[in-house]
DNA sequence: TGTACATCAGTGAACGCGCGTTCACTGATGTAC
DNA sequence: TGTACATCAGTGAACGCGCGTTCACTGATGTAC
């Protein structure tokens, strides 16, 4: 980050002239905003009046607000696959088909861990439709994270080989169905305890 | 339907004096509205202005705008509550557990059936939280049809009763998940065979 | 080392729009006597 | 059978708001010579 910052000509902590990262920072002006309220608060103008810019300096940056919204959402994807990829790495390297059958589950709690922890900004993630990358090189998206536990699967034999193909819309739909219906659905508000029992049986139930 | 016009004064196809139906007629306004566009379509201006009155109009039947969200989003329950309860009565009593688990597939296919065809229903039936009720009296809604469907699964022995609780959960977040991803996250626009055989994988899935 | 100039990233003001909601009102309905 | 009156369901005009987006512009930056 200083380090950005100095390649802007930004010193001293002093505001540079041009602002030097207008767009990163309508992006976590926007951000701030859809964590609480959700993708309706990604907002063009209330982003540049939260960076101390002109409403217009926006278009330097984006074309247009859904322009924005991708932006943010892509954010939002890539903080879930963070997540997950971080309790994954928690539960060390347990080799065979126990390891690969823990593993599809500790994604599929920080699927949902997320969703309950950060209800906005798991709405923002899939509010718009995003281009095929949705991750920078070598950091492998939400999907990519899913189909690496589904592959280990299949080949540490925990499920024969034929039940790979089209494993992900099952494990896949499992989270996401709980975790929509919990935060933003039918479930929404349902007491902790019940709660993550129903996400536990939720995980349980997911086989191939 | 005339039985109920005849009850509000109006004769002859004339236009009754005091519109006569205003507040079902705000709700077929905004609930075409949502057809096309979703929950955000569903606004008060707009349905009054569609259905030919001033806009305060509203607020005799509606205290704000919020409340007409309700009604629209429990008639999309309704619909779908009504698709489900079709599908389930076009496949016939089939006894024992195999009819019981045929019923359950047959509950799941209507339930993403309805999404597929009607994103702008389905999104709006849960866009805001509905009291209890959300149907009318004997009219089961979405959630008892799934109770009636799970409980007969275990009371026909198809699964072990200790298996029965719960098991909402797993059924739902299944078929709501796909449903989800497929209408508008990021499986929106998958190709339809492709589709259609996810849908098929995921209800397949469904086991407690 | 200095200067001219193209480029870039902002500003300021305004546009048209549509929304939810409130105010004070009027016209039609239905009921009590 | 007729009339007075309370009630109900609308009207018309206006409010304040905030949005996305466009226009013509200016001030700062960086580069060629």
């Amino acid at each position: 980050m200083s380090t950005l910052e100095s390649e802007n000509g930004e010193k001293n902590g002093e505001k540079p002239y041009h602002h030097g990262h207008l767009r990163e920072a309508l992006v976590e002006a926007a951000l701030a905003a859809a964590r609480t309220d959700g993708p309706g608060a990604v907002v063009l103008r209330a982003a540049t009046r939260a960076a101390g810019v002109s409403p217009n300096a926006a278009y330097r940056h984006f074309t247009d607000r859904d322009d924005l919204l991708r932006a943010v959402a892509a954010r939002c994807q890539q903080r879930m696959a963070a997540l997950m990829r971080a309790r994954l790495a928690g539960t060390g390297p347990l080799p065979g088909p126990d390891g690969a059958w823990q593993r599809l589950r500790t994604a599929g709690h920080a699927y949902v861990e997320f969703a309950l922890a950060e209800p906005g900004w798991f709405a923002t993630a899939f509010a718009i439709p995003l281009g095929p990358p949705a991750a920078p090189e070598g950091d492998p998206g939400l999907f990519g994270i899913l189909v690496a536990v589904l592959d280990e699967l299949a080949s540490s034999g925990a499920i024969p080989s034929a039940a790979r193909p089209g494993a992900e819309y099952v494990a896949w739909s499992a989270v996401h169905g709980i975790a929509t219906l919990l935060t933003s659905g039918s479930l929404r508000g349902l007491p902790a305890a019940e709660r993550d029992a129903a996400v536990e049986r939720v995980i349980n139930a997911v086989a191939f």
